[in-house]
DNA sequence: TTGTTTTCCTAATACCGTTAGGCGGATAAT
DNA sequence: ATTATCCGCCTAACGGTATTAGGAAAACAA
C-alpha cells in the first residue's frame, strides 16, 4: 500500500521530470515561446493529448520551471552569500554574481524569470515566490551593511534596492539577448563584478 | 504616369502603414509575438493571406517594425543630445533618458529592440542598422567626454561603454518586465537619471 | 477474479502561418 | 475604344498548433 503508492509517485515524477528536461532542451533550441508541446511529447514518446496528464496546460509547464528556476535562483544566491556571514558587502558581491552566473547557466530559466517571453503567461503566486525571497534576501543583506555603517543609509531605501537589481538585471538582459545559448564567452556576465562596483562606489561609505 | 504610380505608392504606403499600425495594437494587447497574422488581417478588413501582398512573411512585418522602431530610437537620443553641444556630460545624461523615455512610450518596439521576444527572428542587417549607429554614436559622445578630459580614458573602453549600455539596458529591461503596457507610473523609468549617475560618478574626472 | 485507478490513446475542434491559383477592376498600350 | 497587363484581394488547401472528449488497456486493489 505503502510501497507501491510510492512506486507510482516516483514513476510519476520521474515522467514529469523527463517532460520538463525535454520542455528545456527544445526551449534552448527554439526559443523560449517556441517550445510546442508536440515537440515535448515526441521527445518523451507520448501523443501530444497525453501532456495533459501530467500538466492542464501549457502554461501549467512554463509556470513549473518558473518555480523551479526561481528556487534554484534563490539558492543559488543564498549559498553564495553565506559564504561570507561576516562581511555584508562581500555577501552582496558574491551574490549578485553567484546570480549571472546561475542565470548563464540556466538561460531559458532566465528568460522566463527576467523578462515576459510568453504571451498569456504570467506565473502563479506560488511559483513566484522564490523571487520575492530574493527581494527579501537583498534588503536584508542591505539592511545588514548598513546597520554595520558599511553602506550609508540611502542604499536601503526603495531606489536604492531597485538600483541594485536594476543593474544586476541588466548584466543578465545584455547577456541573454546578445547570446541567448549561453554558450559564447561570457562578454557580458564578465560585467557583473564592475557592475555590482558602480553601485557599491555610489552607497559605500 | 508619374502622377499616377505616385497615388499608387501612397496607398500603398498608407496600407502598409495601417498594417503596420495594427501589428502594434496587437502586439500591446496580445505581446509581442502573440500577434497573429488573422488578427491583424480582421482589423484591417482583410483576409489573412492579402498581407503577403505587402509583407513577404510575419518575420518581414517584424523586421520593419524593428527597422521603424530603431531609426525612431536612434532619432530621440540623436535629438535630445544634441541640445547639449558644449557638453558632452549633459549630452550622455540626455541620451540615456531619451533612451528609457522613448522605450517607456513604445514598449512595443522596445521589446523588440531590447529582448528576443519572437521565436525564429533575428532582424536583417538593414534594420539593425540605426542600432549599431545609437552605439557609435555613444561611442562618440564618451570618447569627446574623454578628449575634453571630462571622464576618464578608462571610459572609452570596451567595458566602460557596455557598462553604459548595460545599465541603461537594465531600467529599460526592468521597466518592460514589470510594467509592459508602458502605462504605469514609471516606477523604473525614473531610475534612468540615478542609474547613469552611478556609471557617471565612476568614470567622471 | 472483480472492480478501480492510472496511463495513454484516437478523434475532433478551432485556431495558426503560408502557398497556390483565380477573379475583377484599375491602369497602360494599341 | 478595345485589348493587354498588372495590382489587390479573394477562396481553397496544407501542415502545424493547443486543447477537449471519450475510450482502451494496463496496473493495481479488493
Amino acid at each position: 500500500m505503502e510501497t507501491v503508492q510510492d512506486r507510482r509517485k516516483v514513476r510519476r515524477d520521474a515522467t514529469i521530470a523527463e517532460i520538463l528536461g525535454a520542455a528545456v532542451e527544445l526551449m534552448a533550441r527554439d526559443g523560449v515561446a517556441g517550445m510546442s508541446l508536440s515537440a515535448v511529447a515526441r521527445r518523451v514518446g507520448m501523443r501530444p493529448p497525453s501532456l495533459y496528464g501530467y500538466f492542464s496546460s501549457k502554461n501549467a509547464l512554463y509556470d513549473a520551471l518558473f518555480e523551479r528556476g526561481a528556487a534554484g535562483l534563490r539558492d543559488a544566491v543564498l549559498a553564495a552569500g553565506a559564504k561570507h556571514p561576516d562581511d555584508a558587502l562581500a555577501a552582496l558581491r558574491a551574490g549578485a554574481r553567484a546570480f549571472v552566473e546561475w542565470s548563464v547557466g540556466n538561460p531559458v530559466a532566465a528568460q522566463l524569470l527576467n523578462w515576459r517571453p510568453v504571451p498569456g503567461f504570467e506565473p502563479s503566486p506560488q511559483a513566484f515566490k522564490p523571487s520575492l525571497e530574493v527581494v527579501s534576501l537583498l534588503r536584508e543583506r542591505i539592511q545588514l551593511a548598513v546597520s554595520r555603517k558599511q553602506l550609508r543609509a540611502a542604499a536601503a531605501t526603495e531606489d536604492g534596492m531597485l538600483l541594485f537589481t536594476t543593474v544586476v538585471a541588466g548584466v543578465v538582459s545584455q547577456q541573454l539577448a546578445n547570446d541567448p545559448t549561453g554558450r559564447g564567452d561570457g562578454r557580458y556576465a564578465r560585467l557583473a563584478e564592475p557592475a555590482v562596483t558602480l553601485w557599491l562606489e555610489h552607497y559605500v561609505t
